[in-house]
DNA sequence: CGTTCTAGATTGAACGTTCATTCTATGTTA
DNA sequence: TAACATAGAATGAACGTTCAATCTAGAACG
């Protein structure tokens, strides 16, 4: 149960050893949050999961607010990057239906499933949060929304912005419909499903008009 | 901010006194874990809210967790009500397509769209609020099956057991998603989403094997 | 009809626990 | 030694839950 690994002090090479702590507390504040919840997981048991005491994660941290606010920009902050390198890729398109397999496993992960769920439960109340995820959300839409365009082009449709915004709303809804799925229905054919997912992209690829 | 109008004995006529209480009870609750979440809303705030003291409130739920579980069950009862009527109704296919406009619209309803994901996030910690939701999600799934089956049996299509359930996992995916993407992206066209959802369900329902 | 009895409804203070946060003291490094 | 890192006990607030006491409405009775 003890993740510490005490972690040594003379390896410390990727920038300050705040950095390092920083990171130690994010990590184990993930694992609790995913088990317990934002609310459920206490400074006590994530402090003890990184390794230090309670006090000394206000060093790092104003309250525990900051460490989900910082939890969830670090979660956004990979999702962006991934969407970022997803347009700027050559066939856009044929990327574009490939990583989709990749998406729908990485919805359907259990663990993955329930910090995101979290995360938007959060942004439903804390506004703080939701400002954070609507940021985020605005960043990955435009992508997805260029990256629907220029395959729609690839396939001889032009669509004005609305439709292709649309589009993209749907795409999306369905990527992270699957997060829901997976704990109402834990026990789905996960590769089935996959492919289900493949036809309905292909089709909004490739639909007319 | 009342809202006990202290309820007439008199007319009290649909079962006991006891559940009307109940009923207040559950009513209060559901409004307080709109607002401050399953684990934010207290006892306090939830019999303040209900018109009555917070004991009382123990002669009623055996604890906070059956408040939260009646709440599921309530919920859930609602829903799995409305499928089965719309799987009892003559031309399937088209109320499942007007049907389907409705379903919209209460899924990117923001307060609806809170308590869905409450209870969603809920059930990914707490085993037995999964119990709940996943019997009351295989219910809905049984009609959405079959009403595709009958729908898609219409278009002159003929579909294997494990097609349909994928189908309707995807379709199921699409309306739960557009509840995280009403939070995500409040500002969301909601019209124009719902015609692109029914493009979607169109094109699911009579797309070639 | 008036009185008494009683069971359930209802209250609000009290309890024990847990939690986030603060404070003080000690260790470490440069 | 000065500045920073770390620990862990202390604090006070908030919470879920319990409980003994009070109220209320109607049944039983004379």
């Amino acid at each position: 149960m003890d993740m510490t690994a005490d972690a040594p002090p003379p390896s410390v090479d990727e920038g300050s050893r705040a950095a390092v702590r920083r990171t130690q507390i994010l990590d184990a504040a993930t694992q609790c949050f995913r088990t317990c919840g934002f609310h459920g997981a206490s400074i006590a048991r994530i402090s003890r999961l990184a390794g230090m005491s309670t006090g000394h994660i206000y060093h790092y941290f104003a309250n525990k607010e900051a460490i989900i606010a910082a939890i969830v920009q670090r979660d956004l902050e990979r999702i962006v990057t991934v969407w970022a390198e997803l347009r700027a890729s050559r066939d856009v398109r044929e990327t574009m239906i490939a990583l989709s397999a990749e998406g729908v496993g990485d919805h359907l992960d259990a663990d993955a499933a329930k910090l995101r769920l979290e995360i938007i439960t959060e942004a439903a109340r804390n506004p703080e949060v939701a400002r954070i995820v609507h940021a985020a959300d605005c960043c990955c839409m435009a992508s997805l929304i260029e990256t629907l365009r220029i395959a729609r082009q690839m396939s001889g449709m032009h669509d004005d912005d609305a439709t292709l915004t649309s589009m993209a709303e749907v795409l999306a809804a369905i990527f992270e419909g699957l997060s829901i799925r997976t704990i109402r229905n834990p026990g789905l054919d996960r590769e089935a499903l996959a492919a289900m997912v493949q036809r309905v992209i292909r089709w909004t690829i490739s639909s007319p008009d």
